[in-house]
DNA sequence: TGTACATCAGTGAACGCGCGTTCACTGATGTAC
DNA sequence: TGTACATCAGTGAACGCGCGTTCACTGATGTAC
């Protein structure tokens, strides 16, 4: 089917299947993912439990849609923000707006996995896009020369990762990046989402200081070679 | 009661508890917290439902207990490691093998939470205690001078989240740390709680390289000033 | 040591609930001639 | 333009299930005299 072509029926139903979505992300909000409930949804339309089957294969399958609009929408935030030119603190405050914006949303992508599951294929592609994005702006805040065999790797020595990366950067896929940027990537990802899961999860409630300078002295440790 | 002089029926019934936080145990590693059934678990046991309501007021109750006691191990294996003295390295390795050894009892305390749920005070307690453990460790193995009006806060520039800290050192207790092992002890918890969770979620899977050489990398940039 | 009583673990039946999902069916909307 | 037919959204009844929880009761284990 064209873009723009959509009949009326087509455009009906593609709006009843955003409304559906829409009251499953306000239930997920309020009881999390293992509170959704497909006749609740239904119940919230107005209509009756089994017309949503009309719309989603089942609960497992509106689940996994609701997965992979998540995934879209930050592989699409990382994607508009990489080639923003704003860099890697552009990328990083993206991130925790995309995050704050919708808890249980950033939960869904990164949080407790559902023993057993496994995310269909299309879903890590978007995971990939998204590692994609992150690495292209690491490369253009990358000042240095490129890995060369037995080329010290500065500014700041190789470690052990490092070394290790070198013959394990095939989920970087074609990635030009040298070695420190892989490095830079992944660190960015990990103590990015580390300090985010746990405000989010509202571990520091009570703590007293304020999360996004805590947030902003771990994106700087990125840079700042500290 | 004093301590060792339990009638046969504390012991039987202490005994009957911990066979069902066991089996609660194992459906949660297999299903998550919210496949957890107490129906479920008594079948497991060969008795029916409702005796379990002469072991836990009910299911919530049973959660609780269970995340309790998730707290409590997590507070000794920190009191004990930081006692020994192995220093940052020895907590961090320690941390790493409590949670591989039950991933989702990990998450039960650091993953996804329940939208309205607040855990009871003596919970928050036991959560203090971890970071008393945590501020101990950076402590012995700051070598600096202390905080003083005025003072640098050298090795390594005060960055604006420190200076945030100086007003905002209550979460800390009445704990004497300068303001650099406030601060590291936070990287410690957020880097390390970042690449495990990103691990133990299974996000590392198909990337290729090993799950631990990261760990230590992100460990390594917390003293090596990286 | 034996008897009378209290404690308490565990059972089985039952309640009410909400869940996901199927099925046959109605009625409106679209399409083809 | 009108008629015949196909498509498809939505309904209501029903199925089977497992859940947490209550209740009255049985029977074994403990305690007190």
């Amino acid at each position: 089917m064209a873009a723009g072509t959509a009949s009326p029926r087509e455009r009906y139903r593609s709006q009843v299947r955003a409304e559906i979505k829409a009251r499953a992300w306000e239930q997920i909000a309020t009881a999390g993912a293992s509170g959704l409930s497909l006749n609740a949804i239904a119940k919230d339309l107005g209509m009756s439990g089994p017309a949503l089957y009309r719309y989603f294969a089942g609960r497992d399958d509106l689940i996994t849609e609701l997965v992979r609009d998540a995934y879209r929408s930050l592989a699409d935030t990382f994607r508009s923000t990489a080639d923003s030119g704003t860099g890697l603190s552009g990328l990083a405050q993206a991130l925790r707006r995309w995050a704050l914006a919708d808890p249980q949303r950033y939960f869904l992508v990164y949080g407790t996995p559902v023993p057993g599951y496994r995310a269909p294929d299309d879903i890590t592609a978007i995971a990939q896009e998204i590692m994609a994005a992150l690495l292209d702006v690491c490369m253009v805040g990358d000042s240095g020369t490129p890995d060369a065999p037995g080329t010290p790797d500065s500014p700041g020595a190789p470690d052990a990762f490092e070394a290790h990366l070198a013959d394990h950067r095939r989920w970087a896929g074609d990635h030009p990046a040298p070695l420190r940027v892989l490095r830079r990537a992944l660190s960015f990802w990990t103590r990015l989402h580390g300090v985010l899961s746990l405000e989010l999860a509202g571990h520091f409630t009570g703590m007293g200081f304020e999360p996004d300078l805590q947030f902003t002295a771990e994106l700087e440790s990125l840079t700042a070679g500290r």
